[in-house]
RNA sequence: UGGGAUGUAGCCAAGUGGUAAGGCAACUGUUUUUGGUACAGUGUACCGUAGGUUCGAAUCCUACCAUCCCAG
């Protein structure tokens, strides 16, 4: 088969050479999405390797359906390997989880912010050590099964969004480095529809075709975030004050840690016509404020740690004109990106949002296209 | 002690003779590969206690209890 291949004909990877002299190593986390993609490529007759990370502990994680990474996944993934006839390596990557993901989850949540663990999983570990890991097996590229794009332009390899706005991942993906970008594939960002993905599934038989999605953190159990935070940190919990905007005691509360900027339940405070809101978090002080949900209504948003995947340099231009999003269930809005060094920015937001909060993830789109220009952390500010 | 007011679900609060609105909180679910938001659903309230009037009272009458305000 290889020798049929035309000479410089790129294939669907879009490397100039058969697939079969093409390995990809495909990050397979056990669920439907990833299996599809490996499945997908070893059917084009591509030199694939499927590699499932060991994120956390097995039997925490073995009662917990749709997460991924541990126990039970590490299973599928190597079922739908052995299903389709490529190897298959499971990494014991609970150390890299802990230190890169794990630990800055729960200090990020003890400093009064709500941290994205799914994106620093992928910045920290399936992006960087995997990927790196990929290149030691030699491989030319590899896979994901996330929602979102990767386009070759005139200046490089460029991300924009799935095809599929309903399932568009670009929100956990903004840090993408040119660099791993360049490296990286996602073969069903093209799909229009979850469906899709599922009838792949079953075209090739697999056996997570009808797996539930994944939701939640996944080395969190039972959605109970802070109960994780507290073993990590015993006596995290500290309890405090809820205050008003003017500072008086509402109540108490069990510690910082259970409450996000914008939240609105778990604060039992009653009596009032309208509903209150966690407007802003001191841990200094241990209170939690809040306030009407006018409150919440947000317009400049400082953001750091910015990774820009334009062409031209992020601090060339006093501003950018972009869409913005600052949470991953809302279309980007239009807002402009005050560069203050090329690392850090004030982002203005032409519509004010609710419920922004440090620790979460400000995201740049070109405006008019798919394209995403990267993001930054959003942080309290100077 | 005198004068006034109030006592309805965890909280706030409608309802003044016909058999208990609503909001907040809480809980559950839906949505969501972060948190959160939003949306939907969920309450056997001995209507302060004890009597009375009435076919029938949370609603009228009496007493008592509790709380609050004013006065002294």
């Amino acid at each position: 088969m290889a020798l049929d291949w035309t000479d410089g004909q790129l294939n669907s990877l879009g490397f100039a050479k058969s697939p079969a002299d093409t390995r990809v190593v495909v990050a397979m986390s056990g669920g439907v999405d990833s299996s599809v993609v490996a499945a997908m490529l070893a059917d084009e007759g591509y030199d694939v390797v499927g590699v499932t990370l060991q994120l956390y502990d097995h039997g925490a994680a073995l009662a917990k359906k749709g997460a991924c990474c541990a126990g039970r996944d590490i299973h599928d993934a190597r079922r739908v390997a052995e299903e389709m006839g490529f190897p298959h390596y499971v990494l014991d990557y609970e150390n890299v989880f802990k230190d890169a993901v794990i630990d800055e989850f729960a200090d990020s949540y003890l400093a009064g912010a709500t941290p994205v663990p799914c994106i620093r999983c992928n910045e920290r570990v399936k992006f960087k050590d995997l990927l790196e890991t990929a290149k030691d097996l030699d491989a030319d590229c590899m896979a994901t099964g996330h929602y979102i794009q990767r386009k070759v332009g005139s200046e490089g390899p460029e991300l924009h969004s799935a095809a599929d706005a309903n399932r568009d991942q670009s929100y956990f993906l903004f840090s993408t480095t040119p660099a791993q970008l360049d490296y990286l594939r996602f073969p069903l960002g093209h799909l229009l529809s979850k469906a899709d993905t599922r009838a792949l599934a079953a075209k090739y038989g697999l056996s997570v075709a009808d797996k539930p999605d994944s939701q939640d953190i996944c080395f969190v159990p039972n959605g109970n975030y802070a109960s994780v935070i507290e073993k990590l940190r015993p006596g995290a919990g500290d309890a405090g004050d809820i205050v008003d905007m003017e500072g008086n005691i509402l109540g108490q509360h069990q510690g910082v840690i259970h409450y996000t900027i914008g939240q609105r339940r778990g604060l039992g405070i009653g009596g009032l016509a309208t509903p209150l809101y966690v407007v802003k978090l001191d841990v200094d002080a241990k209170q939690v404020i809040v306030g009407p949900k006018e409150a919440l209504a947000t317009r400049t948003v400082p953001v750091r740690e910015i990774n820009w995947l334009s062409d031209a340099d992020f601090d060339s231009q006093g501003e950018w004109h972009v869409n913005v999003r600052v949470r991953s269930t809302k279309p980007p809005m239009p807002a402009v990106i005050r560069p203050i060094n090329a690392r850090e920015a004030n982002v203005e937001l032409l519509t004010p949002e609710e419920g922004v909060s440090p620790g979460q993830a400000c995201v740049f789109y070109e405006d008019g296209s798919t394209r995403i220009l990267g993001g930054g952390w959003i942080w309290r500010g100077a």
